[in-house]
DNA sequence: AAGCTATCTGAACATGTGTTCAGATCAAGC
DNA sequence: GCTTGATCTGAACACATGTTCAGATAGCTT
């Protein structure tokens, strides 16, 4: 019978997945090997594998969880009237999701092209969603006349790449919280959408 | 003495470069072995040794070669009078730049961390004092009273995150040329650093 | 207290790694 | 045509890689 209480893999499993979401995010996940995730945790190689089938899955299952966790607090968020303050929330969520987790993010754009296809195929997908619900607030705005922006879809690759690319030079008891951060970048989304 | 005409060297050197930087690029540099580097040159992995000390010194080269090139490109770049003709020429250039070069770009933002420390420090000095010129823009702009920035240094970095994007999605052949991104991309800019 | 079994060790496997180097090759310069 | 030396080969080196597995270990269940 399994044990329920007190068993390792209850503290074994997830010093797994945070030792191996830290030294992918570090070194990237083709420079680090099982044997260094096994050291992190205090443990040899080969006791692995009781809790991942092999590299490749571990790094998906690191991803997809993200993902998951991504999506589920993205649609968890309240959904105001106006596409005007849809897009404020989706700005401060993001900030605030994506500081809160800097890792995680880091090797989802970082080691998208170290999964097999089918792997690849799936995170993509998820992702496709997440951004999807960006280009449909700037539909939407365009369509109540809130916003001023041609192409939606450009301009969504657009304000992703600028609102992820805080999580580059944002480090944690620097001069500035991640309020203030989150209005400074919410100003520019704002003004670069409107009718100018 | 030294063949001065007709040396491989003058054919293989070139063609190692070049193909480590698709490499680099498609698979990142550690999942890059030196033989696959040399499968694709058409030559055994000991003969590249005559084109690089070791394998870190040949991304070093690959990253320093390009920031000199992207350096050396902006500052040949007019030099108009006010902030505002300067920013749009800098969001131009960088647009136009990026694309020409897409895996240059894609391993200067990736493969950061598999430098050196020492190594690192010197691409990340180009690569600051290319980042600092648009700041320096800004900060003209904003005391000319063009602009309504209140923090350049975060202005910059988000601009530049929301620049360097366009490669991530662009791909030659479909539906919106270079110029018409760069069009687009401009809009947004312009409008971001307005006083909306 | 005894036994069961989830968990972990430690060694092994086949293969791949970056790098070195003695010797083969072959075009250029005399 | 012979020599010279840059260029390349092919094998070797020492070590790292992901993964497997028989056996040791230890904590829950009865």
């Amino acid at each position: 019978m399994a044990r329920t209480q007190g068993s390792h893999s209850d503290i074994t499993g997830p010093r797994v997945r945070e030792a191996a979401l830290r030294l992918f995010a570090q070194h990237g996940y083709a420079a680090v090997s099982m044997r260094q995730i096994a050291r992190e945790v205090g443990v040899q190689a080969g006791a692995l594998y009781n809790y991942t089938p092999d590299k490749q899955a571990l790094l998906f299952s690191l991803l997809q969880g993200h993902m998951d966790e991504l999506l589920a607090a993205w649609e968890a968020e309240p959904r105001p009237q106006g596409a005007r303050d849809r897009l404020e929330g989706f700005v401060r969520f993001h900030i605030r999701f994506n500081l809160a987790r800097p890792e995680a993010i880091f090797i989802s754009y970082m080691e998208l092209r170290n999964l097999d296809p089918e792997n690849f195929a799936v995170i993509e997908a998820l992702r496709k969603r997440y951004e999807g619900a960006l280009e449909e607030i700037l539909r939407d705005g365009q369509t109540e006349g809130a916003f001023s922006v041609p192409d939606t879809r450009l301009a969504s690759y657009a304000l992703i790449a600028m609102l992820t690319g805080v999580n580059t030079w944002y480090r944690a008891g620097g001069r500035l919280s991640i309020e203030e951060v989150a209005d400074i970048y919410w100003d520019m989304v704002r003004k670069a959408v409107s009718a100018g």
